[in-house]
DNA sequence: GTATTATCGATAAGTGAATATCGATACAGC
DNA sequence: GCTGTATCGATATTCACTTATCGATAATAC
């Protein structure tokens, strides 16, 4: 996994900051000052040195003996991955999914927040899902350049995916975080996460399958007699 | 990225190979015969070195200068990843997010199979989903009994997460695709795969920050999360 | 005050995956 | 048939991330 990342931050150091937070926000609320690296490492069943390392490298340093102090590891976290000021999104595809994400509120913890939704079902147009209205796609370029929103959430079926990402850069949208199982295309300046379900669901089946061919999974096996 | 894998087939081995599918079917479509390693890692922006140990780590053998057989390509990470014969699932959780994986019909090409969905609320238990009937929780560890479901789908609340994991094992299911943010804590004999869409979302708005604060730009990243 | 211990930060070592290199192979064109 | 070229497989190298080690520090116990 090589990575190009901001000031030398990897990328899965990226991918573990988030998960350390609800552990210090519950800290924060049991009133705790501080909170060690061997808790959060115990917890996560990682290395302490691991998490120190993941801490230190977003300029947040700790005390010996007495940990890091939550307040500010909260905050340099969430500062870190533009948590204290929420990006707006549009989620392109009111289907399911599109209203599932919708719907979620946990969003807004971690910095984004979704305007609306886009569809070009005129069944769909026009209903409200969470507050959020879901809108003709027709009228998505004008409102994304109008509200300057930078992100678009992608939730549309598989075959539509390509041209709704086309059509969202060439309304201004610099990131998309799709949904689709769709490999996009597009230009390199723009950024594109994606969520990908079929990866997931093959770590799982390919674990279930070794579980259930072999009775007994896992590394090593004596080799050696019976 | 330290994992226990089967076979020597390594963790990010595991999240490729269901990309390559796509592209093999497509070939396979055409009338090719065989597919080179290039033309893959063409196609997602690999190295064709990389693809060739992929394939070779599933033990499928090439051909110098013709490429690899599709159909036993096809064949060949099929039955590793299990999808030649389906898996049934149960989903648990019949809010917006379960809907939406029980309505996809992609799964089935993924070897896997909703059979039902559970839901606590009585307001959506007896309704059908895509043909898939949402059913009381209370009914769950008979039918996991009874029809041997070895894989659950976790959309429950975060809240309600831990609480359904346990249940869901009590009853028999053997692994957990579990897309609530909640870390569950279980036995080490089931398996469980994470959709962590905060770590997700972590590396977009941190791409995000690094792109408005800093005007230059980055390289891409091929790798894909979840 | 001194000893003890948990913890930090830095450096070094180890691990595993991605990339580079190179000889071998087999088809295509001449 | 000979040559050229695309491709494979194996080995070696590089690189990034994780783990191990160790001296320093600061709270606590005595």
């Amino acid at each position: 996994m090589k990575e190009i990342t901001r000031e030398g931050v990897s990328y899965m150091t990226i991918r573990r900051l988030p998960q350390y937070m609800p552990l210090l926000r519950a800290a924060l609320d049991a009133g705790d000052h501080c909170v060690s690296s061997t808790k959060i490492s115990d917890f996560f069943g990682l290395d302490p040195v691991l998490v120190r390392k993941d801490l230190a490298s977003i300029g947040i340093t700790g005390q010996a003996r007495l940990g890091f102090p939550v307040r500010e590891l909260i905050g340099g976290i969430e500062r870190f991955l533009g948590w204290d000021n929420l990006s707006e999104a549009f989620v392109i595809g009111a289907g399911n999914l599109g209203r599932a994400l919708a719907g979620y509120g946990g969003f807004g913890q971690h910095g984004l927040k979704i305007v609306a939704l886009f569809d070009t079902d005129p069944e769909k147009v026009g209903k409200v899902i969470a507050g959020k209205r879901v809108t003709d796609m027709t009228k998505f370029a004008s409102l994304v350049e109008r509200l300057r929103v930078p992100i678009a959430i992608l939730t549309v079926p598989p075959e539509a995916a390509q041209d709704a990402a086309d059509a969202a850069i060439a309304a201004g949208i610099k990131a998309i975080w799709n949904f689709t199982p769709t490999k996009l295309t597009l230009p390199d300046a723009i950024i594109v996460e994606q969520v990908d379900l079929a990866a997931s669901l093959a770590v799982l089946s390919s674990r279930l399958v070794s579980a259930t061919r072999t009775p007994r999974q896992y590394e090593e096996q004596p080799v050696n007699d019976m």
